[in-house]
DNA sequence: AGCTACATTATAATTATTCTAAACTATTGA
DNA sequence: TCAATAGTTTAGAATAATTATAATGTAGCT
């Protein structure tokens, strides 16, 4: 059974029509073990290098930003100018690695959950995001 | 006592020369009570709204840069493109209004301290941040 | 098969940031 | 006090990520 039947039913459901270009994100994003992380720019690599024809920048970011929008993939927030995505959309936190920019991620067992005592009247929080900044211990090294 | 002669000395401190632009820098982020968030862009508002002469993007880059790699600012990372400072440096996290894009400061006792019992090898923890995004709550109103 | 609405694409536009090189200025020492 | 010099400022160009545009293409209904 072709596993592309699963994409296009995942597509329509989301409301988008499935094309060419759409399934070939989907198998590229979620024809895997694990989750992963990624930018739009490694996703286009990834996909050219998988298909012959191109695909076009301006509809990996519009499918890209339809997924997010209805909460098939998450956005991580790092300082650097590029916007990193996630295909693990339950609720975790990160590691950065400021020397190789990698993204790790941490399950439930590694940070307590957080409380959160501050209340904002008329806001509800939307969600709740840690990130640890890593980066080699030249320390112990000198 | 013109207080300029502290950020004459703050500046000198930093290794950075005392210029007329670098201390106007540092009125309109230490001249006031409270520590504030602001864009590099809101920067270069206020002060040439308070300069006849008009300050360059690059030295308002530059000189932010420099504080912030000598500890006198932060950076904090949301999503969006731009970049946030924050005056206060001390260990604090933020709340997030993702209508209005205002950052919101939380002290100690706002959120417990963060235990994290994951270890890389190898690497030492440079930072922990949390940033609890925020948005109006429309749930009761509708 | 053909219509129509939605998609894709290349390209241009936009935005934040960094780079560059020429003009300028604070500091040092004579 | 004044000139030399090393660090600064500046406008504008360059870069990079992202978004908008408008012409062309295609999925899905009839």
């Amino acid at each position: 059974m072709p596993k592309n039947c699963n994409f296009i039913e995942k597509l329509r459901e989301v409301g988008l029509r499935p094309t060419k270009q759409r399934i070939k994100i989907c198998e590229v994003l979620y024809n895997r073990e694990k989750t992963f992380h990624f930018t739009v720019n490694d996703l286009v690599k990834m996909i050219s290098e998988q298909m012959s024809q191109k695909i076009s920048l301006a509809t990996v970011y519009n499918t890209v930003h339809a997924f997010e929008k209805k909460g098939y993939l998450k956005e991580i927030s790092i300082d650097s100018q590029k916007t990193y995505f996630d295909t693990n959309t339950s609720a975790h936190h990160h590691f950065f690695d400021e020397d190789t920019h990698e993204l790790i991620d941490c399950d439930g067992s590694d940070i307590d959950k957080i409380n959160i005592r501050k209340t904002i009247t008329g806001k509800k929080i939307n969600s709740i995001e840690v990130l640890v900044r890593i980066a080699s211990d030249n320390q112990n090294q000198k």
